[in-house]
DNA sequence: AGTCAATATATCGGCTTGATATACTATAAA
DNA sequence: TTTATAGTATATCAAGCCGATATATTGACT
């Protein structure tokens, strides 16, 4: 039970980026905030940094110190074939279930405890939101991407449409439900 | 800047479910395990534990020492007026933004790293996890039910609903990318 | 009597999260 | 030119969370 306790951890999602191609931490970092990954995993500088640092020591990667050009900090990080091997076994393991937290959700769960003008905004800006990840997805070119990444584009485009769409439907009842009527909680 | 830097953390969890009703620790856990809850929040005991000693060091929930009926070590919690009123401080901050953790679909953005046996196994899994999802949300009665919670459930349905029918319709064509193309990554 | 699953509380190390500090580059306005 | 603003880039830290584990009782079935 000595092996890797952790089954998609940080290190693990950064040579999912490596695997792809070479990377600084910050540009790893991109890929979880608006990049490809943005809509299903996260992964902050907290976590990023300690983790190139711990798979450096395990030559898992090869740290190619930022030359003159540009920032001169900058450190670009290339995974080594120990690296890929280690990645493709982490592939390999039983994946954990899926994870969705929803604080906005929790709010619209007891949407009878709230201001109706606050639940307005939250409600509207959340909505906003899931338009324009539909819209930016949609305007996504697929030319020669991989299969797997354009299913998983798909996935994402389906679900924030279904959101979408549902919200839409589903404003007026919601917002229309009796202000200040929380006594029908017990 | 002293109040309470976390938004939704594991202690308004805990009222949010206190607020409609009594419950143990256990019980609670359920809620999010596989109650009302299971489909955008998360929190283990190893949150609800000390959440419930801090709430009730702070006079936000009252312990009624569980009597003789049944498991003896039995507490259960219930909110105090107090409670209350934080429940409805934290509910009118501005929410953070959604989170989902998929490791099946990080799996699935590497399709071409992986053993196709492996690929359709986890597939086939996955799929039918969210096909007994939706057969089991679509089972619920909507009598007396609450306007918020109804809406958050019909969210619920419609997000299972849409990976369901979107990993229906792309199966072969993710399963039968080509089976060892790897080198297409590069 | 023995086994198994469910109920129930609690703790702990390791990891993640969110905020913060620092500093350089590039663009554009004043 | 100087200043301001935004973006690039690395790094750390306290607080909190996560998953595993330990312990023990109850209830059902064999």
């Amino acid at each position: 039970m000595t092996g890797s306790p952790e089954v998609m951890d940080a290190k693990t999602l950064c040579l999912g980026v490596l695997v792809m191609g070479d990377a600084s931490g910050y540009e790893i970092r991109k890929m979880f905030d608006e990049g490809p990954f943005a809509h299903f995993q996260d992964v902050g500088f907290g976590s990023i940094y300690p983790a190139l640092a711990k798979l450096s020591d395990e030559g898992l990667v090869a740290v190619t110190g930022g030359a003159g050009d540009g920032h001169p900090e900058k450190k670009v990080y290339a995974i080594t074939p120990a690296g890929r091997d280690a990645f493709t076994q982490s592939l390999a393991r039983a994946p954990k279930r899926d994870k969705l937290r929803s604080d906005v959700t929790f709010m619209m769960f007891f949407a009878e405890f709230l201001d109706p003008d606050h639940l307005r905004g939250v409600y509207d800006d959340y909505l906003a939101h899931y338009r324009d990840r539909v819209r930016f997805m949609e305007s996504l070119d697929a030319e020669g991407v991989p299969e797997g990444r354009l299913f998983v584009r798909g996935m994402g485009l389906a679900f924030y449409r279904a959101i979408t769409e549902y919200m839409t439907e589903n404003r007026d009842r919601l917002i229309n439900a009796g202000p200040g009527a929380k006594d029908a909680a017990e």
